[in-house]
DNA sequence: GAGCCGCGTTGTAACGATAAACCGCAGTTC
DNA sequence: GAACTGCGGTTTATCGTTACAACGCGGCTC
């Protein structure tokens, strides 16, 4: 392995010198510059990472803490996080928090994390005091949920009133037995994306003075393509008359399209169907799925850009919350 | 930050102690290891990557270089190995080739991934001599397409045997006019996946006596759902016809279901369909995508399994070439 | 009882980079 | 002409961990 004691050698310099040509630093005369740069090409010396990282002090990698890349949203995500850190400068490593055991994820948060020079975090099961916590330990942005306090940043979407919107919509559409499909509330948990995006879906209903029948609730087995199936079929099955469904996420809303389909429930004819991400995917199922677009690029910027004044320290002390501006999209699902 | 030097104060004990305990070395006495392990928990030490990285000349690091997240079947192949070099206590980044510039990418791959202890890497645009050239710096198995020779190791897909079932299947089913939809093969490399794919199609049609029509060849813009739909439309638009469709990915064999029904075509009534990866998406389409599975998990272990034989030194000299067992799915879009 | 062995533990020297202080030297300033 | 200021570079001292050799010590052999 060539190491920059190796490249100063043959360019008859000092490391420093090296180190401060290829770092860009201070004044160094053209000659040098151009001897150093050429002793580096002919050699093939590249920066070992591990040394300037324990010099520095700073990876120069960020964290990116989500469930999993299976479902389309973050993988969406992720993509782009990849996509913008890296014109940053930063590289990504991605952690999966659904694979472990619920008292773990903290823990493993805490001491893993501490490679990144940051972490950004979609908080599903970490609570606001664990959070806290750990954005004392490293620089911290928190995404999807509402505000812990403290001194967490925080780039929200607009989950009340993305399916407030959503519903309103559907009721404009002259849907009135509206089943709202998710996974139960989580108890105690106020901040819950879940928790508030069904409090946008209750709202709409009270704004238009229709009932929200327990009935009309299901529960599929998880967030995902399979969970809104099953939940759909059920739907059909139990004989729940219902005349729109909105559902908790895109990949859940993709589900229920594929459950009615396979009770012949036509879409939007009998149904209207509109979910919540507005994933790639959207664009393309059949039905198109109408959707609520929560601000994806706007989203990581902001993100980054948060992050990053708290990795340099531009910024400090209490955390900033910032909402993503969303958008309806209406498609072929609710048309 | 609380250094080893810290424990091992607190401890009354040397760092090497420390470190022998950590490590789970060589014999330490359960009184001295119990100090050290409570000296560590009150402390709350963690310990420094980059400085063991540095001394060790190993990262814990492996590099997954994909064209993008955004398509499903990268996202899916990233979110196992994540999962699966977890497991093993290996973390990953991941890197994207498609946003650099086609020259870019073998400079970009040979620096970054020095600090990888291995890289596994959809190979798509790097060429045979580059990955040799490559492999000579770093752990590497290439993934999806065909050997590249050296002592390169390769995780293959049955992409010819593949579409060449997928092919025959449709034959079997009635089909007579069935296109391919692809982007235009790649020039001078006939181990390219996207080649190797078309091949599997072309010998099925000559296997049935088949002419196969250029006709029936379309472009899409790219390997997208988007380009498949695009596809779709210009196939119909420009009246050519078909009853069966074979689609090089399921990306674009779901744009194509898209794209068929913008245009009323029905699926598999009037036109048959089958992709290929067998991506989560495909059990969940309207209609259910048939497609060639191409054994992921064993994909995954294989790779993670001849990297580690490499990383290690456990298995040196010329590279291994698996292929992957496949299985036809049919799902509604060909039944 | 001298010598040897192995166990548990410790000092010391890197690993490869950078921050900070320092050092000639030419040009300014007053 | 003495003191000061930049410029272009070098020297020195780490960053936190692990490899390696060495060391004290009780037990065993003969």
């Amino acid at each position: 392995m060539v190491t920059m004691a190796d490249v100063a050698r043959i360019a008859g310099v000092s490391t420093m010198t090296v180190s401060n040509v290829l770092n860009d630093r201070k004044a160094v005369s053209d000659s040098v510059r151009e001897r150093v740069i050429e002793a580096v090409e002919t050699s093939g010396y590249v920066m070992n990472h591990s040394a300037r990282a324990l010099r520095k002090g700073a990876t120069g990698v960020i964290g990116l803490a989500v469930p999993g890349l299976d479902n389309p949203y973050f993988s969406l995500l992720a993509d782009r996080v990849i996509a913008r850190a890296g014109q940053l400068g930063y590289r990504v490593a991605i952690e999966h928090t659904s694979a472990e055991v619920e008292g773990e994820l903290a823990a493993v948060a805490t001491s893993r994390s501490l490679d990144y020079d940051g972490l950004i975090m979609t908080a599903v099961e970490i609570g606001p005091e664990e959070a806290q916590r750990l954005a004392r330990t490293i620089p911290l942005v928190l995404i999807g949920e509402r505000s812990v306090g403290g001194s967490v940043d925080h780039v929200a979407m607009a989950n009340v009133e993305g399916t407030r919107a959503a519903t309103a919509h559907l009721i404009e559409r002259g849907c009135r037995r509206i089943a709202w499909v998710s996974v139960p509330d989580p108890v105690d948990d106020t901040n819950n994306v879940l928790y508030l995006r069904h409090q946008g879906y209750l709202q709409a209903l009270e704004q238009a003075g229709l009932e929200p029948d327990p009935g009309f609730r299901v529960h599929p087995g998880g967030l995902t393509l399979s969970g809104g199936r099953d939940a759909a079929h059920r739907l059909v099955d139990d004989g729940v008359d219902v005349d729109g469904v909105v559902a908790v996420t895109d990949s859940v809303a993709l589900g229920v399209l594929r459950g009615l389909a396979d009770r012949g429930v036509r879409v939007p004819d009998d149904v209207r169907v509109v979910g919540f991400d507005d994933v790639n995917e959207a664009q393309f199922s059949v039905p198109s799925l109408s959707s609520i677009h929560p601000g994806h690029d706007w989203m990581v910027d902001t993100m980054l850009t948060l992050l990053l004044e708290r990795i340099t320290g531009t910024r400090t002390g209490t955390g900033l919350e910032l909402v993503a501006p969303y958008e309806l999209v209406v498609r072929e699902s609710s048309a």
